[in-house]
DNA sequence: ACTTTATCTTGACAGTGACAAGATACGAAT
DNA sequence: ATTCGTATCTTGTCACTGTCAAGATAAAGT
C-alpha cells in the first residue's frame, strides 16, 4: 500500500522501517532525518509531521528495535529446557542480537533516545527488563529476583557493548568467555542458598 | 603559557582540554570541532592542523579520560586491604567515574574512538584492561584470569551504562545492587574452585 | 458542496565538518 | 644576522544537517 498518492498512508511506520533499514546498511552516523525522508521516497520536511525532532525518530526506531529484541528473547527461552536452562539461553540471545544488529542496539541504550519522553519507548524497554524479571525469577527465585536480574542484565549488557567496541582481548574466545560467565553467575547465586 | 601569540604553543591539548571542559559543561551533543576551537579561542579551522577530523579529537579526548581513569582506578585499589577488597573497591570506583563524568565515559566506549586509528587511544584503553587483569590475578590466580577479568569488566561496565541510560528500576538501591553483584561474582569464582 | 484539518512540499536559515588558499611566525641553514 | 622553508593559524567557501515558516494538496467532517 501507500504508493505514489500525496498523502502516504503511513508514513510514521515507513520512516522508522527506512530508519532501521539505514542503520543496517551505513550505520549510525548516516541516520539523519532526510536520509530517512529520502529512504522513504518524501521530501525532507516531510517527518516533522511525524516526529517533532530528530530525538523522537530515533525513539521510536529503539522502540520498535525493542520489539524485536523481545521477540529474539522469547524465542530463545522456548527453545530451551529447564528455567536455567532458559535463562542462559536468554544471556547467549541478548548478546547475539546486539552483534547482529550493532547500530540498532547502540541506539536503543543510547542517550537520544533515553532523553526523550516517549512514552513507547519506555514501554517497549519495560518489557524487554520484565521478560528478563520473569526469567530470574522462574530460574533462581523471587527473593532477590531484582537485584539477581539487575546483575544478569548488568552483565550481558556489558559483554554486548564491550565487543561492540571491540574490547575483548581474544575475540575468538568471547562466545566461550560468555558461556563461563554465565554459569559463574549462576554458581554465585547457589552459593549463597545452600539448599 | 601560550598567552596571545600568532602560535599558540600548545594547541592539540588545549583542543583536547576544552573539548573535556565543554563534555563536562553542555553534554555530547554540543562536542564539535568549531565548539572546541572557539572553547580554545582559536578560529574554526585551526583543529585542522592537529586532528584529521573529528573523530581524532574525540579520540585523543577519550584517551586523555582513560588517563584519568586509571589513576582513579589505581588510588582506590591503593586504599584497600588484600586483594579481593581491592578488586571490589575498583568495580565501585569504575562505576563511580562512569557516574561522575557521563559523557566522557559515553565517549571512551563509543564508536568513534573506536573506529578512529589512534594509537594514544588503543595504549591508554590497553592500560585500563591490564590494571584489571592484575587485580583479578592478584584476587583470583592466574589460572582463569582473562575470562574472569572480562566478567567483571562486563558487570560494571553494563552496570555503569545501564545507569546512564537510566535503565535501573529502583535508582536508590544501586548502589546496593552493585556491591551485590560484586560479592556473587566473589562467591562464584570460590565456589568453582573448592580449595 | 463547502469548510476544516491533516499531511506533504518548497524554501529558507544558522550551524556543522571539511577543504583550499593566503597570512604569520618559528626554526634551521647559510 | 639574514634568509628560506615549514609548521601553524586565519579567512573564505562548500555541501550537508535540523528546524522553522508558508504554501499546496488531499482527506474528513458538516
Amino acid at each position: 500500500m501507500s504508493e505514489k498518492t500525496y498523502h502516504h498512508g503511513d508514513l510514521r511506520l515507513a520512516l522508522v522501517n527506512a530508519g532501521r533499514r539505514i542503520l543496517e546498511r551505513e550505520g549510525l552516523e548516516a541516520l539523519t532525518l532526510r536520509a530517512c525522508a529520502r529512504e522513504a521516497g518524501v521530501s525532507h520536511a516531510a517527518p516533522q509531521h511525524h516526529f517533532r525532532n530528530l530525538g523522537e525518530l530515533i525513539a521510536a526506531i529503539a522502540a520498535s528495535g525493542f520489539d524485536d529484541f523481545v521477540t529474539a528473547l522469547d524465542a530463545s527461552a522456548a527453545g530451551a529446557g529447564n528455567a536455567d536452562a532458559k535463562l542462559q539461553a536468554m544471556g547467549i540471545a541478548y548478546v547475539g542480537f546486539a552483534l547482529a544488529h550493532p547500530a540498532l542496539y547502540r541506539i536503543m541504550f543510547g542517550i537520544v533516545a533515553m532523553q526523550s519522553e516517549s512514552e513507547a519507548f519506555r514501554m517497549a524497554r519495560g518489557r524487554a527488563w520484565d521478560q528478563l524479571l520473569d526469567g530470574v525469577t522462574a530460574a533462581h527465585g523471587p527473593t532477590t529476583a531484582d537485584s539477581d536480574a539487575v546483575m544478569i542484565w548488568s552483565l550481558v549488557h556489558g559483554h554486548a557493548m564491550l565487543r561492540l567496541a571491540q574490547c575483548m582481548p581474544g575475540e575468538a574466545r568471547s562466545d566461550q568467555m560468555l558461556r563461563h560467565a554465565l554459569r559463574t553467575v549462576s554458581a554465585g547465586f547457589d552459593a549463597r542458598k545452600p539448599e
